[in-house]
DNA sequence: ATGAAGATTGCCT
DNA sequence: GGCAATCTTCATG
């Protein structure tokens, strides 16, 4: 069953930590990929400088401006395809949450497929380990800009995990703690913005070995201009 | 019309 | 740690 629809009707900062530990599923003609999501990072809209968001609707973040539940993914870097889930703080907010990483918990091995090309090899914990990562395995990209993730029908849809509704981590277990311990979550700046990377929207699962590394803005070197 | 930067990743030294 | 790959979007002229 996917999550109701009002667990999304809320500020991006109060969602994003309780998406930790629900799941993510893509089922496509090759088969169903599952992930538990380990690491997030909200993002406000006109109010916060790192949101897409932040300069209006555009025909790209269209999807940012509409109701909540529903996936915005974006292309950037000539590549890569990113996924948010759609949150709604308040009317017209253009708020959501980046889904920055988790672990495989179903259709690895497709997962995996989809992760190698030639002959890399791809560790389980890395199959997801990064938000392009994750939409690789996932086989996310444009054409589900817009999917409702709270649609049983929909073929991109987000679960709670397998313990409790929000939080819970049962499928995965950490060094000696028992299944089903609760898990503590870490916040910290959010990977890869320029501006306002001083504001704590990125939350994780501490000691989860699929949450990516942390790397700070760096401005990409300018194309050569004459002294 | 044109250019610069980007919510990244993987390979190179 | 550094940098190329690759293309869409937005700002500027």
């Amino acid at each position: 069953m996917p999550i109701p629809r009002n667990f999304f009707a809320r500020h991006a900062v109060e969602v994003a930590p309780d998406l930790l530990g629900c799941v993510l599923e893509h089922q496509t003609a090759d088969g169903l990929v599952a992930v538990e999501l380990t690491e997030v990072e909200a993002y406000a809209g006109r109010s916060d400088p790192a949101s897409h968001a932040y300069r209006g609707k555009t025909k790209r973040n269209a999807v940012m401006f509409g109701p909540p539940g529903h996936a915005y993914v974006y292309f950037t870097y000539g590549m890569h395809f990113c996924v948010n889930l759609v949150c709604l703080g308040e009317e017209g907010s253009a708020s959501a949450v980046l889904l920055r990483a988790g672990a495989v918990i179903a259709g690895e091995d497709l997962a995996r497929a989809r992760r190698t090309r030639g002959a890399a090899s791809v560790a389980s914990r890395d199959l997801a380990r990064g938000p392009a990562r994750l939409c690789q395995a996932l086989d996310i990209d444009r054409s589900l800009d817009g999917a409702d993730v709270c649609a049983a029908d929909s073929p991109l849809r987000v679960r709670a995990g397998a313990g409790n509704p929000a939080r819970s981590a049962t499928v995965l277990s950490l060094g000696d703690d028992p299944p089903g311990t609760p898990r503590k979550i870490m916040t910290g700046p959010r990977v890869g913005v320029s501006s306002a990377a001083e504001v704590p929207w990125r939350f994780w699962f501490e000691g989860e070995p699929t949450v990516s590394l942390y790397r700070a803005h760096v401005p990409r070197k300018r194309k050569l201009v004459t002294p």
